[in-house]
DNA sequence: TTGTTAATCTGCATTGATTGCTAACTAGCA
DNA sequence: TGCTAGTTAGCAATCAATGCAGATTAACAA
C-alpha cells in the first residue's frame, strides 16, 4: 500500500486537524514540498520559499518541517554530510546519495523489511533505512 | 575475507608507513579504539582519554580519528543524531542504533552487497551503509 | 648523543546546522 | 468584532566539528 505525497490542501486538513494553524507561510511551504523530489535541506527551501515571500524567516522553515516529520508527511534523511534532506515521498524507500555533488534520489529496494540480521541481541527493529553511496550519472 | 580490528602496534606500523609520526596521545587512541565495540563518539573517547593523559586536547582526539578513519582503520557512522561514532570494525557490517539510550551495535546482514535496487538512474554504487532503528533489551 | 625539521599538540576562534527564546502578530472560533 | 492560543521573525545560544598558530616533539641523520 502505497502512502501518496499529501497536497497542500490535504496537509492544510492534516494540520487543522492537530489544533495546528495554517499560515501562508505553511501554506507555501506545503506548496514548495509537493511532489518535491529534490530532496532539500531547510536552508534550501528557505531560499525558494524567500523568493516568493520575501521576509519569511529560516526558523519558520525549519518549524513547519519539523510539524510535518512530526505528522509524519514528511521524512528525515540524513546522508552522513551538511544538512538533514526533507523528503515528502513517505512511501517505504530508500536513497542513493552522489559523493560528488550531493544529488539524491530515491530508491525502491527489494525485501527491505526481510532482510536477514545477525547479531541483534535483543533489539526490536522499528525501521530500516538504507542509504546507498555512490556517483550520479553527471558526476561519473 | 574478514579485515580484523588491527591492534595499536599494527596501527603504529601503518602510521609509519604513511610518513605520519607516532605521538603517546595517538598510542593511548590506538589502545582506547583496540576491541572497542562502544561505537564512542570523539567526546566520549576525549573523556576516556582525559583519565588516562590528563591535558590531552579533543582536537588530538578528533584529528587521531579522522586520520584512522582516511587510513581506512575506523568506520565512521552516522546514526541521525548528536555526534558521529567510530567503529574499529572495518568489515562488512550494517548497524542498530537505541532510539532511547543512543547505544548501537554491529550487525551482519546476508546479501547487503546483493540487494535489488530499482530508481538508480544511472548512479554507480560504492557502499551501502544499512542503519537498523529500534530499542535495545535494556530499553525495551 | 645531538641537531634539524617537518609533523603534531594544545588552546582558542570560527563555522555550520539547528534549536531556544520572546515580543509582536494573527488564524480560528465564539 | 474580540478573544486567545498558536505562530512568526529575529536574534541568541548550543552542539559538533574544523581552522589556525605558536610552542613542542618524533623521527631521522650525522
Amino acid at each position: 500500500m502505497v502512502r501518496q505525497v499529501k497536497s497542500p490542501i490535504e496537509l492544510t486538513d492534516a494540520f487543522h486537524a492537530n489544533g495546528l494553524k495554517v499560515t501562508p507561510q505553511r501554506q507555501l511551504i506545503f506548496r514548495l514540498m509537493h511532489d518535491n523530489t529534490m530532496h532539500p535541506t531547510a536552508e534550501t527551501l528557505f531560499s525558494d520559499a524567500s523568493t516568493q515571500m520575501p521576509g519569511i524567516s529560516l526558523r519558520t522553515v525549519y518549524q513547519t518541517l519539523t510539524d510535518l516529520a512530526a505528522m509524519g508527511e514528511l521524512r528525515l534523511i540524513d546522508v552522513g554530510a551538511g544538512a538533514v534532506r526533507f523528503d515528502p515521498n513517505v512511501d517505504d524507500h530508500h536513497h542513493v546519495v552522489c559523493e560528488l555533488c550531493g544529488d539524491v534520489r530515491d530508491v525502491y529496494v527489494a525485501d527491505s523489511q526481510n532482510l536477514s540480521i545477525d547479531g541483534l541481541d535483543g533489539f526490536a527493529i522499528d525501521s530500516t533505512s538504507i542509504l546507498f553511496h555512490g556517483s550520479c550519472a553527471k558526476c561519473a
